[in-house]
RNA sequence: GGGGAGAUACCAAAGUGGCCAACUGGGGCAGACUGUAAAUCUGCUGUCGUAUGACUUCGUAGGUUCGAAUCCUGCUCUCCCCA
């Protein structure tokens, strides 16, 4: 269920507020992602209290190598199993479709898989991809899709995404078929395909819209296409999903992608920019981009970052977390994970601020220019 | 005092007449990363702003040779064994 609070009076952007069975969430919202039943590198303790993060990503893939559904189930699903009682979102798949390519062929019957752990194959199907998602008991579960490359061509965009719609009526059967495992409600999200492609954008919106679900979401971008020509993807496409369902752009992006998509009238975000680029050493904040290793860090003993609200941002000194990073200490690594999500949360909330003041695109702009910076 | 081994770039360590400005690690410098097979990957790392180019290097001083990090001689230093 999602209430629309507020829309910005000369753009897209609206606020709003969905409902879980696990909290609610205002939008315009950045969803940590924690792939394997963890946001690497951070404790479940400042994901809530340091991060303030009201839902998490999980990945059905994953789990289902590791630790297995049997686990799961014993579990009481991943809620459980990770002691984390917020709300939590799980992709199906169809992003391995993409990523692990090399290991995988697709038929109509769905994918077959070789495992990147030990080699064995496995086979995801539109059902079996919302039965493991039933077991794992995400608050809201995706449909099993193509996440097409690209480039790509218009002729494979578009049989891509034929199927990719074939497969959405084959999971939303199975969903409705069954229930939730554990007593809490959960939601289908499809999912919008179409590569690069405007007229295949609007006929999945158009497919999409029509299956009527709880909230809807734009794949298949940010996959190395321009900035440009994914904006203009999402104009078309949310020019036709419908204004009182929650838009959810998978995997995007960076802070700049995120305004300008808000902008553009998406609610949710889900990227692991913030986590893996914190890792490797690169740095969030309102002024702009850190490269921590950069030499001229070494002897800045000033805070990380004085604006974003987490404990660590204002706690430690960019020599220290430079010191941790090329150290290759774990810290280093927990303390870049923590300051960039904080300051993604940061980010949408300030967003959601400034579209309920009325003044979003004027401070987006402003935004924008400050964020690309390279510090 | 006697015998043996060795000195290569920031460090470690290959190379033992031309394919060597010198393998490979590490370190350092920089870059990449977008629904996570990523605490990962890529580039550079003697000097000359770039170079299929020039110049200076393999402890040190000489020598042999068309040509030396590689062979010979002296010197300096280090390590090991025996007294």
């Amino acid at each position: 269920m999602f209430e629309i609070q507020k829309y910005n009076p000369d753009s897209s952007a609206r606020t709003g507020i969905l409902h879980t069975d696990h909290g609610i969430i205002q939008t315009p919202v950045f969803m940590p992602v924690g792939t394997a039943g963890t946001v690497k590198g951070v404790q479940q303790r400042d994901l809530k209290h340091d991060i303030n993060a009201g839902i998490i990503l999980g990945n059905t893939y994953h789990l289902y190598l590791r630790p297995g559904m049997d686990i799961l189930r014993q579990a009481e699903g991943l809620h459980g199993f990770m002691n984390w009682d917020r709300a939590i979102l799980t992709d199906s798949g169809g992003y391995q479709v993409f990523s692990l390519s090399d290991n995988r062929k697709l038929t109509e019957e769905g994918a077959l898989f070789r495992s990147h752990i030990d080699g064995s194959s496995h086979k995801f199907t539109p059902e079996s991809v919302v039965d493991l998602q039933r077991v794992i008991g995400a608050d809201i579960i995706m449909a099993f899709d193509e996440c097409t490359p690209y480039p790509c061509d218009y002729a494979y965009a578009k049989s891509s995404m034929d199927m990719t719609h074939r497969w959405l009526d084959r999971g939303i059967k199975r969903f409705k078929q069954g229930e939730s495992m554990y007593g809490h409600r959960q939601q289908f999200f499809p999912i919008v395909q179409g590569s690069v492609y405007g007229d295949l954008r609007r006929q999945s919106a158009e497919y999409i819209a029509e299956r009527d679900m709880p909230g809807n979401a734009i794949g298949g971008l940010s996959v190395g296409e321009p900035a440009e020509m994914m904006y203009e993807m999402i104009a078309v496409v949310n020019d036709i999903l419908p204004d009182a369902k929650p838009r959810y752009l998978m995997g995007v992006g960076t802070p700049v992608n995120i305004l300008e998509a808000i902008d553009l009238g998406v609610d949710m975000f889900d990227c692991v920019m913030p986590t893996r680029n914190g890792r490797n050493g690169m740095l969030f904040t309102a002024d702009g981009i850190i490269n921590i290793k950069n030499l001229k860090w070494a002897d800045d003993f000033s805070p990380i970052d004085i604006n974003t609200p987490s404990d660590v941002s204002s706690y430690y000194s960019k020599a220290y977390l430079r010191h941790l990073v090329m150290s290759g200490e774990i810290l280093g690594a927990q303390i870049a994970s923590i300051h960039n999500l904080a300051f993604y949360l940061w980010l949408v909330n300030e967003a959601r601020g400034h579209i309920e003041k009325g003044d979003f695109r004027s401070w987006k702009e402003k935004m924008v220019v400050a964020l690309a910076q390279r510090l």
